[in-house]
DNA sequence: CTAAAGTGTTCCTGTTTAGGAATACTATAC
DNA sequence: GTATAGTATTCCTAAACAGGAACACTTTAG
């Protein structure tokens, strides 16, 4: 994804991107110099540049010539991110109540999905998390498993690695690259790989039979780790 | 805004979003059961759900047939916006140089966006920010302000009513109600008003001899209140 | 067993909307 | 006259939105 693209997930069209970009890079200019700057026709240089106003990512220096300035990427991005914050709000408190959640087995498919499944089993664990898995995967988790270490959760981890997280119990065992085992809380557990990227994909459940497996299997993996090494615990 | 509309704003289609709702509320369901619920036909319930899957909002329970079920909604804005946060840093990474920053006079137009960019002063200030505006306005602004004097910065409000936010000086006077007074660390001033919503405008510099008139401003009009009530500060 | 209901998919049509390209006009300054 | 600045308008294309027909298969009920 380049620049461009990555605008457009800021809710810009490709030409305002172009502009923006443009703003940044060259200092506050004119509707006109815009338009020649970036090669786009001059009404839609100025109708590009009026929705940039409008949507936050730029501002006007009034004068005899209007001058336009791109607001701060960085100010620009947070804004954003904090509107989507403040739906969030808005949304949760309008929304209707919810059905129970399913208690069967739920196929969750794509490797981002996979991973945001992943953090929020950790973000909304109470007590302890439990994850047998390579470090590749395992990177992407790191900083919520330190914020789940500050909240006082317990980590358990099988990796392929020696890792740095204190206060974690990492244990150490080649590790399938893709592979996936995380249970959290005794209440969720979620398997698979992600070795087909947007194909990839993971069984989760809140069935206690399967809990029950999981428990039983990643325990045993751990006792075994601990006989076979003399306890390989780091 | 109504709940389709909040949604469409997490890059929901209006049929998507009916669908998640219908999802939420009444559980897990086919896609028959789907287009029976909503009234969309059929073909486009499909369609949706498939789409719903791959933007993250449902999941499939496999079987003889498929049964579809809503990822919890505090999730999926979670994992939206945490998607945002990651594509805000990579493009900080890829973004170009940008120029200095223009230090003549910006209009910032927008109520939202004026509110923005308060916020936006706060956060970035050093040392300290001194304001003087309504209890209406600056409500929207605690959150950030108790930040700031968690950081140790020092915070001076001038308003119009008795406000709780320990650590802060606080002036009482009578406030326009939407008049906004704003100054950061000696470099960056903002005023104005939002009494015209999505028309208001607000003037926002660096400029030197601006930021010295509104010190003086601000300064007197302390004074004044001192002067006037024998110190009402609280 | 048959018929109906449920499930899933493909294909089609029509309307509306948004993004983008291009032209033309008005106004000002030198 | 040219260059700059801003606005209005038209046209085109693709996507979104909406609805429906038709086909094939599976499950359920009588």
């Amino acid at each position: 994804m380049d620049v461009v693209e990555l605008l457009t997930q800021f809710n810009l069209t490709r030409q305002e991107a172009t502009i923006y970009i443009a703003l940044h890079t060259e200092g506050d200019s004119t509707g006109y110099e815009v338009a020649k700057l970036t090669g786009i026709s001059r009404s839609n240089a100025y109708t590009s540049l009026a929705s940039l106003v409008d949507k936050g990512a730029a501002y006007v220096m009034e004068g005899s010539a209007n001058r336009y300035t791109a607001v701060a990427l960085e100010e620009f991005c947070t804004n954003n991110i904090r509107r989507m914050q403040e739906l969030k709000q808005k949304l949760i408190s309008v929304m209707p109540q919810a059905r129970a959640q399913p208690t069967g087995y739920i196929t969750v498919k794509g490797e981002n999905h996979i991973l945001d499944k992943m953090q929020t089993m950790i973000v909304e664990a109470d007590e302890r998390v439990y994850l047998s898995l390579s470090k590749k995967i395992l990177e992407h988790l790191l900083p919520a498993l330190r914020d789940g270490l500050l909240r006082g959760i317990k980590v358990v981890i099988i990796t392929d690695i020696a890792l740095d997280l204190p206060g974690a119990t990492i244990y150490r065992a080649d590790k399938e690259a893709n592979q996936i085992r995380l249970i959290a809380d005794s209440t969720d557990v979620l398997t698979g790989d992600i070795s087909d990227g947007a194909e990839s994909t993971c069984l989760y459940s809140r069935s206690k039979n399967l809990i029950d497996l999981f428990k039983d299997a990643l325990r045993n993996e751990i006792t075994l780790i601990e006989l076979r090494k003399g306890g390989n615990k780091l």
